[in-house]
This record gives C-alpha cells, sequence and structure tokens, in this order.
DNA sequence: GTTAATGCAAAGCATTTGCACACGT
DNA sequence: ACGTGTGCAAATGCTTTGCATTAAC
C-alpha cells in the first residue's frame, strides 16, 4: 500500500489523466505486486476486488497509460500483451515452462561495454541514433528446473 | 543464391520434415536476404515470384520450420509475429519510426559480463536455469535519423 | 456546461482449425 | 498406395472502434 489514490492522481494530472476510478485502480494493481499482467488477467484481478470494467474501457485505458509513459506494453511468450508499471529501468527473466516473469536489473557499467555489430554487409551501427535497450532472459524458474 | 533446393532439402529431412515446394521457397526467401518477414509479407514476396501459398499453409509451415529450429519467431515491434532464418546467434536493432528491423552480434564475452541481478524481494537469479539471452536495441535508423 | 471517460456491442485482424483434395515417397 | 501437405472457408481470440450514457472538471 505504498501508492495511495491521492499520489497517483496527483501523478496522472500531471500527465493531463483525469485520474478516474478505473486507471486509479489499473494502476493500484500493477504497482502493487501484479506486475506483467495482460488485459483479461487484470480485468480478472480487478473483478475479485469488485470492481467491474469492461475490457474496451480497460484496453483504452491500458493505451492511454501506455502513451503518458505510466506502463510500457511488452509481449510475453504467450503471444499476449502484457503491462508493466515498474518506474525504474529494469529487464525481464521468463520462464520457458510456466511463463512467470520476473524483474532483473543490470548495471549500467555492463550494459556500456556492450558493443553490437551490424551484421548487415556494408553497414554500421554508428549511423544509428540507438535510444532503448532491452534485455530479455530465458530459462526455468525455480519450481519449474526439476 | 547460396543455398540450393538440394541442400535445403537435405536439411529437412534430417529434420524428418518433407522438403515440399512451399517449404522450400519459404526458407529460401528468408536466406536471401528477406529475413524477419511477417506472414503476409512472405505470402506477398512469394506471390510476387510466382509461387501462390495459401495464409493456412504458409502459417502451418511456417510453425513446422520453427519447432524443427531451421527458423525463429519473434514479435515485430508492430505487434506481427516475423520469421528469422539467420543460423548464427544474433540479436535485432529495431527502429522507432519505419519499423526496419537490423541484424547485430554482440561479443560472447560482453554478454558473459552481465550479471543481471534479481529484483524480487528475497529472490535470487542463482536459482533460475538460464538458457537464452536476447538483447533489443531501439533507435533511429540511418534514413529516419533526420 | 463542456469535455472526456465508460461500457456495450460490433467490427477488425492475425492466426488456427476442419476437412476434402493433391502431392511426396 | 500410404501418409503428409495443401488450400479454402470458417472459427477463434485478442484488440479496437462507434456510439449513446455517465462522470470529471
Amino acid at each position: 500500500m505504498r501508492y495511495t489514490e491521492q499520489s497517483l492522481a496527483f501523478i496522472m494530472r500531471e500527465q493531463g489523466l483525469r485520474p478516474t476510478k478505473a486507471r486509479l485502480r489499473i494502476l493500484k494493481l500493477l504497482l502493487e505486486g501484479h506486475n506483467h499482467l495482460s488485459a483479461e488477467e487484470i480485468q480478472e484481478y480487478l473483478r475479485d476486488q469488485g470492481y467491474r470494467i469492461g475490457l474496451a474501457t480497460l484496453y483504452q485505458n491500458l493505451s492511454r497509460l501506455t502513451e503518458e509513459n505510466l506502463l510500457v506494453r511488452f509481449n510475453g511468450r504467450d503471444g499476449l500483451i502484457r503491462y508493466d508499471a515498474t518506474l525504474e529501468p529494469h529487464h525481464h527473466v521468463h520462464c520457458l515452462k510456466c511463463g512467470r516473469i520476473t524483474d532483473v536489473q543490470v548495471h549500467e557499467d555492463q550494459l556500456r561495454n556492450l558493443q553490437p555489430v551490424s551484421l548487415e554487409a556494408g553497414s554500421s551501427l554508428q549511423e544509428w541514433d540507438l535510444q532503448e535497450l532491452h534485455l530479455e532472459l530465458r530459462g526455468l524458474c525455480p519450481s519449474c528446473r526439476d
């Protein structure tokens, strides 16, 4: 319960978003330990909390929150779009068996040491304006490795 | 034209796949400079080559070839599933503007130096059996950076 | 009071499945 | 000939859109 409705509402107003009940519920859910959920999973969790929201509204809000950088979307290995509310930059480990996703961090220095080289003939990465680097690890999680 | 139908057919038989015309065409297309295509793009390219293939057949073959490790699937930033026939391990740079994808390589040593740390309370990556590492770079390609 | 958000139903699109016919061995 | 592969059409499943109602400012 680190995030009060007031603080989330304040952040939303800063981004020009009306802090509606739906948006507050979605953000709180993802911030409070239920990261990496798909749209339908979010709907289920909220229903379990006694809050009903239509899928259309949910998708609209997820897109809006993503546009305003309060969420990050990424693809789960099951093909579903998943959402992440973690503010600090981080990466993911996906379990190849159960699909569980865990957040990981890598030191800045280690990332800076990476020197990717283009595999395209006569082309160099120097000519690219690189902006983001995302690392995806895959393997078996502690429960599935047996 | 480095890949003859004979050599591709041989490889397929090794994997227990019948080297049908459809499969040979798909593999050749992806191997010969048209990597990172979506299913519909593959269909278009093959149509331009005078070879018509139904989307259902195409999807079935893409799945089959992926299962036998002759192709790798990955998600483009446009949400489409894309296919990659490059044999050597490599990573991708995605252009945030035009969606173009270029293959890149990173030295083994640099990857080994990465020491990801779990962000989950009381959890360690030591307990994971990590198997794959995929890097996704994003930025503006030479044509789009202006 | 205006502007934006909600929710339902319907539409859109990529992908998969079922089944009759054709191809590879 | 046998088992597979192919292609069409229909089904599926995730996501988006249209539009009238409701909530936020």
